[in-house]
DNA sequence: TATTGTTATACTCTATAACTATA
DNA sequence: TATAGTTATAGAGTATAACAATA
C-alpha cells in the first residue's frame, strides 16, 4: 500500500500541532530543579562529560550562566567538575549517580502523569500515537540543540 | 483492518517518548516573554476573559504571582483588566489585539523552526506523524491544566 | 592575541506574608 | 468570616561586563 503523500500544508500542520504540544507540556510538569538544570543533566547523562562552554551553547545560555548553573548542580551533588587532561583552560563536567537518580525519578513521575492523559484517549488515537513514536523519537534526537540567544 | 492492540507497555512507551519530546522542546524555543506569560496569553486567547485566581490555578502559579504577571502584560499592552459585573471583588483579564499578535508571531516563528526539523525526517516518519496529529491534538486540549504547586 | 572559565553586578520572575475591599 | 485581589519583601535564575589563567 502506497504511503499517503505529505504536502507542505501537512508539514505545517505537524509543526503547528507540535508547537501546541509544547504549550500543553509547559502547563503540566512543575519540577524542583529549573528546566535548564534538567536538560543539562539530561545532556550529561546521554552524551557524557562536557565542557562548560559546550553545555552553555547546547542549552542556549551564556557561559557565565552555565558556570553558575553547574556550581548549583555540584553543590547539590548532582554533577562534578574535573580537569580536562587535554586543555589546561577547560573544565569538564560529569553527572553523578545522584544526578542520574534525580533524572530517573523525575522521568518516572512525569511519565506516569502523561500516561494518565493517554488512558483517556480512544483506542484509535492510542494506536495512531504508537505508530508515530519512532518518528517522534527521531525528531527529538536528530537536532536537540537550541538556538543561541 | 483491525487496530493493533495497545498494551500497558505501549502506553508507557508513548508517555516515555512524549516526556523526551518535552526536554527536546525545552531546548528549542527561546522567547522574549516568559513561558508562563505565553501560556497565560494562550489561555486568554482560547478560553476568553478569566479571573486572576482562575488564571493562577490554571497556570500553576500563586495568586500574587499572577497579579504581577498580569500587570506586566497590561503594561506591555498585551492584556487589559476590567471589572467583573457579577462580583465586585473580582477582576477579569482579557487579551488585546496586540496580545493576539504577539501570540501569532511567536507561533509562526516556532512552527517554522519545528518544520525545519520535520523536513529532515523520512517520508514514512512524516506520514506516521500526520496520522497521529488528531491524537496529539486531543492530548493537548483534553486536560491542559497544570498541577498546582 | 584568542579562548576557557570565573567573579561582580543588575534585572526578571515568582514565592510567602501581610493587607484592603467586597460577599 | 471567607474570598478576590494587591502590595511588600525575599530568593532563585540568568544576562552583561570585567577579570584571571592557559593556548
Amino acid at each position: 500500500m502506497p504511503l499517503p503523500p505529505v504536502t507542505d500544508a501537512d508539514e505545517f500542520a505537524i509543526a503547528d500541532t507540535l508547537d501546541r504540544m509544547l504549550l500543553w507540556a509547559r502547563r503540566k510538569a512543575p519540577t524542583r530543579l529549573s528546566a535548564t538544570s534538567i536538560t543539562t543533566l539530561d545532556t550529561l547523562h546521554l552524551h557524557g562529560p562536557q565542557r562548560i562552554s559546550d553545555l552553555a551553547a547546547g542549552e542556549g545560555v551564556t557561559q557565565p550562566g552555565m558556570t553558575t548553573l553547574v556550581s548549583r548542580l555540584v553543590d547539590e551533588g548532582l554533577a562534578e567538575r574535573f580537569a580536562d587532561p587535554t586543555d589546561g583552560r577547560a573544565t569538564l563536567v560529569r553527572i553523578t549517580d545522584a544526578g542520574r537518580s534525580v533524572l530517573a525519578d523525575r522521568h518516572r513521575a512525569r511519565t506516569e502523569a502523561i500516561r494518565a492523559d493517554i488512558l483517556r484517549l480512544s483506542a484509535e488515537h492510542r494506536a495512531a500515537l504508537l505508530g508515530a513514536l519512532d518518528a517522534l523519537n527521531h525528531l527529538c534526537t536528530s537536532s536537540d540543540r537550541g538556538t543561541p540567544r
